[in-house]
RNA sequence: GGCCCCAUCGUCUAGUGGCCUAGGAUGCCGCCCUCUCACGGCGGAGACAGGGGUUCGACUCCCCUUGGGGCUACCA
């Protein structure tokens, strides 16, 4: 039996895309769990869209993303090369067999020939499609046209009233009629292949098996199919994975927010719950566990768990299980995770100036809050920033029992500030006050950082030393008596 | 418009004719913990799109309707 081959095969017009991410994690989630090959190959036949900065950056994604690849543009292997435009004297060989055996043939209608008559079929409610009209030219016919510098499209010459079966590993057997396609382009006016003409090509000379590819591509197949049989080639298996969609159940596109991988490594989502989150996306294992390592999703992926209807992108859900990955990560790890961060905020210099144990009670107060990397500034701006008072905390220092509270706390405060002994202190002065907990932190908290929510207090307080945290009292109580007048 | 795909809580999904008064997760709400937020614990509301069949029995099979999506390019 001829082992199992895939491949992942994107167009680098862009960064890749949340929905190009989940197809390549498929075929890795394929490879692995079948030990198969997975190959990387570039579809950059869009002359016109194609940037060799987006290859690299997709590229950087998927690595990112923690997958590997046996074969391709970048590791190189015994098929290449692995880009398309480097392939062109390949494509061009089996141009020429399908013009030979009449399977095709050259097309000289212009765009606006080709729009009339796409125009006419669609107000006969008929599908449009290319009716054949070059299709009997005669040999001298296209040689005159040639000789006058003409250039042509080649079509594919689709045989008439076939019906086509593709049988789809997830969506069972999908039926076609020739009718409904009209003669295709395989290579384009400057002699380019088109995607349907190159990945028959491609696919086969790469020995692949398994076409996982996204339900866009559905539509295509026949076409494939067609090119296929007309090359003697044996038709690789499919599977059409369904698309993944905004809220707004439209196909994720730009107007959705992040919608590239590259964007959320930025926010801060680590590559693990990514990976996780892609991989329930269409998919689901047999047990009811929500987080699965990478291991236990190789071992537990196949083809036959994955669902037929598309899946809405839920931001929360990443957002969870973000969270609980950043939750699982040693201190250490954490305070490496958020380094880069940390380096972007304009509060780095008061940041790197931390003793020690406060950097670690700032590192352990962030992992329990953090639900994205870069929610780190919100917390450094409230440690370091400047004093505003948000109109809640404004509410919280109007009330009337505050200002003896603050007062005391100002005139006992201690001077050993670690946060064990601002926290007795405060404890302490609870009792000696002969009040409620809260109506001593709650007021204290407005006063110092002027907002209802944040860390703990003593942590707090522990990094901001005597000094930072008197004038911050003084302010606030200034403040209070100023409103007073 | 034509062709194709899809249809279970708001969302991701389990479910392959009786195990289902439909399970899990997320989100939401409540309680506990607690200075707040977060973490953690407990609990609650929340779905088989509609209509026909098939069957002793349909979330599960078939048909229709409706809804959503994709394709319909000299883009992939």
């Amino acid at each position: 039996m001829k082992p199992l081959k895939v491949r992942f095969a994107p167009s680098p017009t862009g960064p890749l895309h949340i929905g190009g991410a989940r197809s390549a994690l498929f075929n890795y989630l394929f490879a692995e769990h079948h030990n198969a090959q997975l190959v990387l190959r570039i579809e950059d036949t869009d002359l016109e869209r194609s940037r060799r900065e987006y290859e690299d950056e997709i590229i950087s994604s998927l690595r990112w993303l923690g997958l590997t690849w046996a074969e391709g543009v970048d590791t190189g292997g015994e098929n290449g090369p692995y880009r398309q435009t480097e392939r062109l004297d390949l494509y061009r060989r089996y141009e020429k067999q399908l013009l030979v055996a009449n399977h095709a043939y050259y097309c000289f209608c212009s765009a606006d020939d080709l729009e009339q008559e796409r125009q006419s079929l669609i107000s006969k409610g008929e599908t449009p499609r290319y009716l054949g009209k070059c299709r009997h030219l005669s040999p001298q016919a296209v040689e005159e046209k040639l000789r006058q510098g003409l250039k042509p499209t080649v079509r594919f010459q689709v045989p008439a009233a076939e019906i086509i079966e593709i049988p789809d590993l997830v969506r069972g057997p999908v039926r076609f009629a020739t009718e409904e396609i009209g003669d295709f382009i395989i290579v384009k006016s400057d002699g380019i292949p088109t995607y349907n003409f190159a990945v028959v090509i491609d696919d086969t000379l790469m020995d692949i098996t398994h076409v996982i590819r996204a339900e866009e591509h559905l539509s295509n197949t026949p076409r494939q199919w067609l090119i296929y049989s007309a090359l003697g080639f044996p038709a690789p298996e499919f599977a059409h994975i369904s698309l993944i969609l905004g809220a707004d159940r439209q196909k994720m596109s730009k107007r959705h927010g992040a919608t590239s991988l590259i964007q959320y490594r930025e926010i801060g989502y680590l590559p693990e719950a990514l990976f996780n989150f892609l991989g329930f996306l269409g998919w689901s294992p047999e047990g009811e566990e929500q987080i699965l390592s990478r291991e236990e999703f190789t071992a537990a992926f196949t083809l036959e768990r994955v669902s037929k209807s598309p899946a809405v992108f839920d931001l929360n859900k990443l957002n969870w299980l973000n969270h609980q990955y950043l939750l699982k990560k040693s201190l250490a790890d954490y305070a490496l995770l958020l380094e880069p961060f940390l380096k972007k905020s304009a509060y780095y210099q008061s940041f790197v100036q931390l003793t020690p144990e406060q950097k670690e009670l700032f590192m352990t107060g962030m992992r329990s809050r953090l639900v994205f990397l870069s929610e780190v500034e919100e917390y450094l701006q409230l440690l370091f920033g400047p004093l505003q008072y948000s109109p809640e905390s404004e509410e919280v220092l109007a009330e009337n029992d505050v200002l003896p509270v603050l007062n005391y706390i100002k005139d006992h405060f201690p001077a050993d500030t670690s946060a064990a002994n601002v926290e007795t202190f405060l404890k302490n002065s609870i009792k000696t006050l002969k009040i409620k907990p809260k109506q001593l932190y709650m007021p204290l908290r407005c006063a110092l950082s002027g907002q209802i929510h944040g860390m703990e207090l003593p942590v707090m307080i522990n990094i901001w030393g005597q000094k930072e945290f008197l004038s911050r009292l003084q302010l606030a109580l200034g403040k209070i008596n100023g409103n007073d007048c």
